[in-house]
DNA sequence: TATGAATGAGTTTTCATTCAT
DNA sequence: GATGAATGAAAACTCATTCAT
């Protein structure tokens, strides 16, 4: 349904501009230029709404089934800079996936519905980098000291980290800490 | 004022558990045990309260002056862990300061003087850290390679995406991956 | 749209009764027995609400469409008295129109829309009343002497003064002097 | 008491300007220079001091004691004109006298004190012009024909017809239709 | 199936008054 | 005599939800 996936996409960007808490059902229907009562008649409330805008949204920037086919730890990069960036330059950050991501990752606290797909999805994403770290190792590409989980955790808390402070200060060079971070974890 | 300093408490508190667009005046009141006509009295208005909360929890995580004293990075982790732990277990992180650190790098978007005032003491906090990084490397404790902006970049963000994650899921073991990142930076 | 007129009613009966400055959304919903949330439903806010009930009542009391089919200067004192009466009896004066009258007119020096309206339809009839004058001269039945436009001026602001001392001391008699200054203007 | 003044000067600016119904005691301190504190302390409420701030201002536009002492209606003029025009410039209407008159004459409706106040002072004013019109009309100076108490209230109610008038617009000429009115009255 | 008018609970803010100092 | 911190009642406004059409 078209209607669904316009009310969708308006609800993502008003999440990422004004704040979870404040999305109004009235400002998400106008965004998408739908009559209000379209929110009530696709969704049984706003929290059904919201909470299915930030997992769409979230799962995007998250493209696991592409992730699969990875096998060296920089191609990630490109992948991850494709899923958060506006396309025509890949350098820019997009304010809605990300803000949306940030949105999320605080909502969750309140909200268990949100929070049991969130987790699991950051777990599968884990998981999966855990193994790359691990082979990687193995190939002796990654240094062979650090465990491959905590490896793994600190290359995604780090990568959401420089995010979420490019977000606050746009003027802030991340692409440099990247690179250093991925210089460090190669032998 | 013991007044004005109990609302501010609440406040932060209240950011934390509900999130900065849902806390309500009265709710604030309510948990500082005052009554409502206090927080239009002490304060211009919900944003200024929320503001003066936020910077007040977010300056105490960042203490420049204690950081000025500091020498070497390894000295960072034990100030950071206590600026964020609950008191008596140094490990926990307390849900309020990591709380509210978060609302209010979402919330600068929107509010140009939480946003001046939190990139300030981001920019006086990063400097500090460069610095010293900068003093490492000379002593050849830390790898001379990376530039040190970059790196202070690096170890704040990554700071920063741990407690977030470790936020969202209290099971997720972040102290390794803490170590592993200064294994990385030192020789 | 039924509901919103009632509230147009409720909101001049009590812009006479208690005055602009304290009509409350609240008691205008009350008087016209709709719930309070109705107000903020069918107008932008408190000001938009009593301005456009001041503006309805105003331009009754003015009826300019009629006004354009009166030749001779006594005909205007019906057409007023029974625009500004209530309906039994054409003596009484309506403290309902009268009353937002005069408030609308002080309220004028603070709301910019009001006061354009407002100012808009008074013009009109000035310049309505001065044809009527001009014409009257013409016909040798007022005074040639005064200005025309002069004389209108203090036609007008000659009956809404004695509308606004008959408002305040109810007792007054304005009747003759009415038909002083009609006598005084005709030869 | 030189701060009992100060407040009533204050709000006697502050009905002319924000409307009766809106003067609020903060504002009234605060214009005056003075504490907040110090309206309730003088005063014994919001009530009083409105309505002596009105009378006094009111009782300054209609000074009996003069007026008791003038023969020609056209005395009448420079002195009504000098109570409500701003010292240096005569043909200036004060908004401050004016508005409170206009304020104060809507409020009587509401407040049985100052309705009582008001009307003894008009009613004095009433019969003082009327007296005079009586004098004039002997002399033979003014039309014979209307009552002389008639003549009185039309005059009155005239002049603050005009009054209101040309506070609503600034731009309208009353100076040539009170003259015409005079024109009238006199043989 | 789809709409938007209607409702009322809940929010922020204002403010006269009280009262301890 | 004088002050201003404190209070709580009441105001305007917002908005998710319901429901008749």
């Amino acid at each position: 349904m078209a209607t669904r996936h316009q009310l969708l996409d308006a609800a993502a960007q008003l999440i990422a501009e004004v704040g979870w808490g404040r999305v109004t059902t009235r400002a998400v229907a106008e965004r998408a230029g739908l009559p209000h009562g379209a929110v009530s008649y696709h969704f049984h409330g706003k929290q059904e709404l919201l909470t299915e805008a930030a997992m769409a949204t979230v799962e995007a920037m998250f493209p696991l089934d592409q992730l699969r086919s990875v096998t060296k730890l920089t191609d990630l990069i490109p992948l991850f800079q494709a899923s958060i960036s506006t396309p025509p330059d890949p350098e820019t950050i997009d304010p809605v996936s990300s803000g949306v991501l940030a949105e999320a990752m605080r909502e969750c606290g309140r909200n268990p519905e949100l929070r049991g797909r969130i987790t699991e999805l950051l777990r599968a994403y884990r998981s999966l980098v855990t193994d790359l770290v691990h082979a990687e190792q193995g190939r002796g590409v990654v240094e062979r000291g650090p465990d491959a989980t905590d490896l793994a955790t600190l290359l995604i808390a780090a990568g959401d980290g420089l995010l979420l402070h490019a977000l606050l200060d746009p003027q802030l060079p991340i692409a440099g800490a990247a690179e250093v971070l991925l210089a460090l974890v190669h032998t």
